[in-house]
DNA sequence: TATAGCATGTAATTAGTTACATGATTAA
DNA sequence: TTAATCATGTAACTAATTACATGCTATA
C-alpha cells in the first residue's frame, strides 16, 4: 500500500502532536502550504484512510467543549514517515508558475506592456515574501524543532531571488528600449 | 469561454508558426516544462478545443511524408494570447517540492540522515541545473526573441539558488553535530 | 531488418480544488 | 445578538498523468 505525498503531510503534522483534521489544515496553510498545499478535501478523507491502514488512531475527544476527532500517530505511521523520510525514490518537484509562463511568451508584448508584467510578478514575489516574514518566529527554536524554520527561511529568500531577478529584467527591458 | 492555462502554452506555441501537435510537445519538453508541464493527454484535445472555439486552425499537411495535422493561430486566438498576457487576473503559483517538504520534517532524522536528504536535494537541483545550462542557445538571439532565453536564464540561476542554499544548510547541519 | 524517431490519439486513473451543507461555541 | 472561529465532511468538477494502441519513415 503506498501513501500519496498528502498522507506525508498529514503524517507529518501529526508526529508533533494530537491534532484534528481542522488544525492540520491551519497548520498546513501557515507553512508547508508554500512548497506543497492541501484541502479539507484531501485531509480528511486521507484521515480516514489512513486510519484504515492503521497508521494514525482517531479519538473522539470530549475534553473539549465542541465536538471534535483527535488523531496520534502509530508506531506504524511513525515507521511510515521515517521510510519515506529516507527512501532514495527521485523527489517529485513540479511548479506551475503563470508569470514565467507568460514571460516567456512575452515577445508578443510590446515594450510598456512587458514592463507592467515583470513587475507584477515582482509585485507578487514581494508579497509572498513579506506574508513568509510575518510568520518568522522571534525565538530560537529547540536544536530538534529547527527544521520548519530552516524551510521557512528557504521560502523566504526564494522570493527574495524572484524579486531581485525581476529587478534585474526590468532595468534590461528598460535599457533595450533606448536601443 | 474560458481557457485553461495550458491552452495558453498551445496558443503561444503556435505563435512562433505552425506546428503539430508532436511538435508543441517536443517544443514544451525543452523549454515551459521547468515551469509549466504538458502531456499529450493534454496537447492534442486542447488543439482540437481550440478549433473548434475559432482561435486555431488546423490542416493536413502533406508537404510532409508522414500524415500530419498542423496548427496555425487566427487572428481570434492571437488576440486571446495578448489578452491573457496582458490580463490583470492575479497570476497563478503552485510549487510541490518534495524535497523541501522532507526538509520541513527532517526533525524526524539524525544528523546523518539529514545530511544525505539535503544532498540529495541539492544534486537533484544541480542536474536540472545542468540540463537547462545544455538548452543555452550560444548566439544572441534577435531582439523580437529575447524572452524564451531569458526565461531559461531565470530557470538556471534558480537552481544555482537551490545549489547554493543547500550547500549552507549542510554546512549548518555540519555545525550543529559539533554543539 | 531493426530501431529510433515522427505522429496521433484515447481510456483509465489519480490528484486536487471549490462549493456546499451543517452546526456548535466564544468573544465582542 | 451577531460575527468569527472551531469543526467535519461530501459532491461535483477540473486538471493532469500514465499507459496503451497504432502505424509510418528514415537511417544505421
Amino acid at each position: 500500500m503506498q501513501l500519496s505525498k498528502t498522507a506525508y503531510v498529514v503524517l507529518g503534522m501529526l508526529r508533533l502532536g494530537r491534532r484534528t483534521g481542522y488544525e492540520i489544515k491551519s497548520l498546513v496553510d501557515v507553512s508547508t502550504r508554500f512548497f506543497w498545499a492541501a484541502s479539507y478535501g484531501q485531509i480528511y478523507p486521507e484521515l480516514k484512510r489512513l486510519e484504515e491502514a492503521g497508521l494514525v488512531t482517531g479519538t473522539d475527544d470530549d475534553s473539549h467543549a465542541r465536538r471534535r476527532r483527535a488523531y496520534d500517530l502509530t508506531e506504524a505511521g511513525e515507521r511510515a514517515l521515517h521510510d519515506w523520510l529516507t527512501a532514495d525514490a527521485p523527489l517529485s518537484l513540479e511548479l506551475r508558475h503563470e508569470g514565467a509562463l507568460k514571460l516567456f511568451f512575452a515577445d508578443a508584448l510590446d515594450v510598456d506592456e512587458q514592463l507592467a508584467l515583470v513587475r507584477r510578478i515582482r509585485a507578487d514575489h514581494q508579497r509572498s515574501r513579506d506574508e513568509l516574514g510575518a510568520l518568522h518566529p522571534n525565538p530560537e527554536p529547540a536544536p530538534d524543532k529547527r527544521c520548519p524554520r530552516r524551510v521557512l527561511e528557504w521560502g523566504i529568500e526564494l522570493n527574495e531571488f524572484y524579486v531581485d531577478w525581476c529587478n534585474r529584467v526590468e532595468r534590461e527591458i528598460e535599457d533595450e528600449r533606448r536601443t
